[in-house]
DNA sequence: GTAGGGTTAG
């Protein structure tokens, strides 16, 4: 901008900032270029006396992409009171911006337009059609214009499918992708970032590996929910593949895919690699700074999350709604209760932020945490909103582990009520029962999940080894290793017993007798993905497990002791944070 | 010129 600024200034002087041609280039510059400076265009735009159509449409255009998508609009309004037509080129830069300020009606009224003024048989002008009625809700009116179309072109296909994406219709964007006469890198992104949001990450690193087949190099672009997808999977050897894949095809390591690649390594324990990458990225956005300050947050390092927002705030990097919930998080988990207090206050007060029911829900786990179970109930009946499960179920975490039963089976009536078909709200009274000897009330609970139909969801621990994911569940003896995986588990055992360990029953869901405790706890999914990892992975090599529930007590205590028999790290995704165990000690220090 | 990407409480 500086060099331009420089050459505007000679134009001015030599007169040249009359020429038309000029002049259009100059705010062609400003309003499209990376480094130019949409703020610059405008100003340069309103001295213009004249505009003309190319003028028009790359202020369009610019504005369409840039935060104020109305400007579009508004612009388009002149143009027409001034005289000048619009073209072919307008009509695809107006319908983006109606697209992304979701302006249906404005939307159909341009498509009467552009009827009337036959330009509707221009591809661009169609694909852009399209894209406008997905993205204002219309799935159906886009259908409509689709199956009018007798040209199958690649894009208005693409923008089909992301229109079908949209809506999570991942069946009928599956569909068209297998039904179109050709894929390029867009048809193989949408139908990927598809899967990744619907929850499939796995179906999205098998279409990976179909378009590995083909030969297709994917970009930042489809990697970004690539890594997202190894993310969700914990899965960090395959993510890490993408990083090197990255470096190895010189793909552009921008500001998004940056996030992901922090995200993926926070999500899947490595978090020291995640503040490496956070490091090194040249250009950081809000959302980078919050995903690293999240990482750290649910991964136990609550202090250096806290640092890092400090750090944000020195550089002038605004916060947003979601880093606060990264700082609350972070300060909830590292119990640091007057400080997640000051920062809510901050974050309403100084930030000028709403808190949303996330938020509350951080608070509520604040106090709960704290052991202020009062004025945790306190919050929540002062709240401007209904509350919802996750709250209660905030409420109900503190209560367990200050050993509240007054509260926590109050609490845990309120969530089986809200949630009647979700069974860890069960799985969780029906604990805190067990904790106090309530055997009865335990059967109670059992007997009310029968009756409903209800099922307890069995507990999955996964582990990567040789580029191979393993899955055990409880018990599980399908494993190809398992007569290895059970010797091991024996000498787990007797290592543990000589260790001082004994099995902590009091969370087990039956009430069976104690023996049959021990053994129901002993072969608790994590513990097998432990044996295994043991016997598979190098001496050197932490092993890293990913648990679709929490961690129970007794596999908590357990895993801290191996951590120091094996001389191992030892480190578990579970459904709400991260566990580091190393020599005896857990970075959640023993609250989760 | 049109179509595809990242962070979010328990």
């Amino acid at each position: 901008m500086t060099r331009l600024l420089q050459i505007h200034a000679q134009m001015i002087t030599t007169g040249l900032a009359h020429n038309t041609f000029c002049a259009s280039n100059l705010i062609s510059f400003c309003a499209l270029s990376d480094s130019g400076d949409i703020n610059y265009a405008h100003f340069l735009f309103h001295q213009t006396p004249q505009p003309n159509l190319f003028i028009y449409n790359t202020m369009i255009r610019s504005s369409a992409r840039s935060p104020s998508p109305k400007d579009s609009i508004f612009l388009y309004t002149q143009m027409r009171t001034r005289g000048i037509s619009p073209d072919h080129y307008t009509y695809p830069f107006l319908l983006k911006a109606c697209g992304r300020i979701e302006a249906l009606e404005l939307g159909k009224t341009i498509h009467g337009v552009l009827l009337k003024a036959a330009l509707d048989s221009d591809s661009f002008v169609r694909s852009s059609l399209i894209n406008m009625y997905t993205n204002c809700g219309s799935v159906e009116s886009a259908r409509r214009l689709f199956d009018k179309m007798s040209d199958f072109n690649v894009v208005s296909c693409n923008a089909m499918i992301g229109g079908y994406v949209k809506v999570g219709d991942l069946g009928s964007a599956k569909w068209l992708f297998d039904k179109m006469p050709e894929r390029d890198l867009v048809s193989w992104s949408t139908v990927i970032a598809g899967c990744v949001q619907i929850g499939d990450s796995k179906k999205a690193m098998e279409l990976f590996g179909e378009a590995q087949t083909l030969g297709i190099r994917v970009d930042e672009i489809t990697l970004a929910s690539l890594l997202s997808a190894s993310a969700h999977l914990g899965a960090l050897y395959q993510g890490k593949w993408f990083h090197a894949y990255i470096y190895r095809s010189c793909v552009k390591l921008d500001a998004v895919l940056g996030t992901s690649l922090i995200d993926m390594y926070s999500k899947c324990g490595g978090i020291e690699t995640a503040l490496t990458v956070f490091r090194l990225m040249p250009k950081k956005d809000t959302l980078a700074w919050n995903a690293i300050i999240t990482g750290l947050a649910v991964n136990g390092y609550g202090e250096r999350a806290l640092q890092i927002f400090l750090e944000m705030q020195r550089e002038g990097e605004m916060p947003d709604d979601v880093t606060f919930i990264g700082v609350l998080c972070a300060c909830s988990h590292a119990g640091l209760l007057d400080e997640g207090l000051r920062y809510y206050e901050s974050m309403i007060r100084f930030y000028r932020i709403k808190p949303r029911v996330e938020h509350y829900g951080c608070m509520v786990d604040l106090y709960g945490r704290a052991g202020l179970l009062v004025d945790a109930l306190d919050f929540i009946r002062k709240l401007p909103v209904q509350p919802n499960a996750a709250i209660w179920g905030a409420l109900l975490g503190g209560c367990f582990i200050h050993g509240n039963i007054e509260l926590g089976e109050h609490v845990g009536r309120i969530l089986i009520e809200l949630e009647p078909q979700h069974s860890g709200r069960y799985v969780l009274l029906s604990n805190l029962y067990a904790n106090a000897n309530r055997w009865d009330d335990v059967r109670n609970i059992r007997e009310m999940m029968k009756e409903r139909g209800i099922n307890k969801i069995p507990g999955r621990s996964k582990i990567e080894a040789k580029g191979m994911v393993h899955e055990f569940v409880m018990g599980d003896k399908s494993h190809p290793q398992t007569k290895e995986i059970y010797h091991k588990l024996d000498e787990m055992m007797k290592h543990l017993t000589l260790a001082g360990y004994t099995p902590d029953t009091s969370t087990v869901l039956f009430n069976l007798d104690e023996e049959e405790k021990e053994n129901a706890l002993g072969y608790h999914s994590e513990k097998l993905a432990i044996a295994f990892g043991l016997i598979n992975l190098g001496p050197n090599m932490p092993i890293r497990i990913v648990k679709n529930l929490r961690v129970c007590v007794d596999c908590h205590s357990a895993t801290k002791l191996i951590s120091k028999i094996y001389d191992r790290r030892i480190i578990v995704r579970d459904r709400s944070r991260f566990h580091h165990f190393e020599q005896g000690y857990c970075s959640c220090k023993d609250y989760w």
